[in-house]
DNA sequence: GAGCCGTGGAA
DNA sequence: TTTCCAAGGCT
């Protein structure tokens, strides 16, 4: 069912086809063949099961972490019938310390459906294989390649950084429409044959020569050919995941003249602008509340409101988050003496430069009483 | 499309 | 110490 779909999706998606070019996939060919990886314990083997129980392995995890983990599956469960026989609980046990314990949920599945339905056979058309638990387009591909010698195009983390150095890619891989351009550029640069040698030769090469960083470009096939060896961007590509974005943050600030001082608050020992003198504030909801609710009643508490003046407004950039605030300035014309707190305090103005507060609330406030004559 | 899933290595 | 991310797939 997943696999109808997906097929059916995919040819739509697909408008301009990418250029084939047969040099790539000989370059890449005759690389794998000299320098690339030949002996790990899931290679010279076409045995659908070894090769299909690696690629799960493989996926997002690396060679160093599968080895010990496949050659110890593999003296349990040394065929697909095993594997599918053997108790769930002991098939965790094996997978344990692996991590992404679905793919064992789906591993045994997969194990079970193919003894079940396709005789212990694993298809060879990665259509089938995809329809199989746990495995998706990429490792079905590779399963049938590596398997069967099927002219099917992989698509991993490897593939998008050759992909995306070798040709320039700018966008974020993870992006569908990026993604989209990659799978057509894989299909279209596969080899007439040797697929197997071309598929191992691009994922070698993205793991010992094409890595994230230090790529070892003077001794890449490739590097004749690579827009960003060319141009020096490497360290650029493939484009990195973008940011998450920050929570946005929207707070009232209240500047309390009177009689040239003001009302700061020191703020709580730890957290944000910890052990600081602050403006009073009220945090609100969203950019659109414009009018402070309880301004009248943090007026009432210290006097009588002569003049309240919305200033302009600033954001500050946390790491974790970024605050919006929207000051005013409330000019006191009679002010109540003895209720102020014990954690505030009528600051005077023109000792403001040397007091213990945030950059950019003293930003404001020196840019507000620049002028003294300004003061009620 | 975004969030989620696990662990270990590297910078 | 954090941050990133590695042979992806599923919901």
């Amino acid at each position: 069912m997943k696999a109808v779909a997906r097929r059916k999706s995919r040819k739509s998606g697909a408008q301009e086809a990418a250029v084939g070019d047969p040099s790539f996939s000989q370059a890449v060919i005759a690389w794998q063949k000299q320098h690339g990886r030949h002996a790990l314990p899931w290679q010279n083997t076409r045995d659908a099961y070894r090769v299909w129980l690696s690629e799960i392995m493989l996926q997002q995890t690396q060679v160093a972490a599968v080895i010990p983990y496949y050659q110890r599956f593999l003296e349990t469960f040394p065929t697909v019938e095993a594997l599918a026989a053997a108790p769930s609980e002991q098939v965790m046990a094996h997978w344990s310390g692996l991590g992404y314990y679905s793919r064992a949920r789906n591993l045994h599945r997969c194990a079970q459906m193919v003894v079940a339905e396709h005789g212990g056979r694993f298809p060879a058309d990665p259509g089938l294989l995809e329809e199989l638990p746990g495995i998706g387009r990429s490792t079905a591909a590779a399963i049938s390649a590596f398997s069967y010698g099927t002219r099917a195009a992989i698509l991993d983390g490897n593939v998008k950084r050759v992909f995306a150095r070798v040709f320039g890619i700018d966008g974020f891989p993870g992006e569908k429409a990026v993604e989209n351009d990659m799978w057509q550029r894989a299909v279209a640069l596969l080899p007439e044959s040797g697929v197997e040698s071309y598929t191992q030769g691009l994922m070698d090469l993205g793991a010992t020569l094409c890595t994230r960083n230090r790529p070892a470009c003077p001794r890449c096939p490739l590097a004749s050919r690579c827009v960003a060896h060319l141009t020096g961007r490497t360290a650029e590509l493939p484009v990195r995941k973008p940011k998450k974005k920050v929570p946005e943050r929207h707070a009232h600030m209240f500047v309390i003249a009177h009689d040239g001082a003001i009302l700061l608050e020191q703020r709580p020992p730890s957290g944000i602008w910890g052990g600081l003198l602050s403006l009073p504030e009220r945090a609100k909801e969203s950019a659109a509340d414009e009018l402070p609710p309880d301004i009248d009643a943090v007026v009432a508490l210290h006097g009588e409101a002569a003049a309240v003046t919305r200033l302009t407004g600033f954001t500050h950039v946390f790491t974790h988050f970024r605050l919006h605030v929207t000051p005013y300035r409330i000019d006191l014309r009679t002010r109540r003496h003895g209720v102020a707190q014990s954690a505030q305090v009528w600051y005077p103005v023109t000792e403001l430069a040397g007091a213990p507060l945030p950059a950019p609330v003293k930003k404001m406030l020196l840019a507000l009483f620049a002028a003294p004559d300004l003061l009620s």
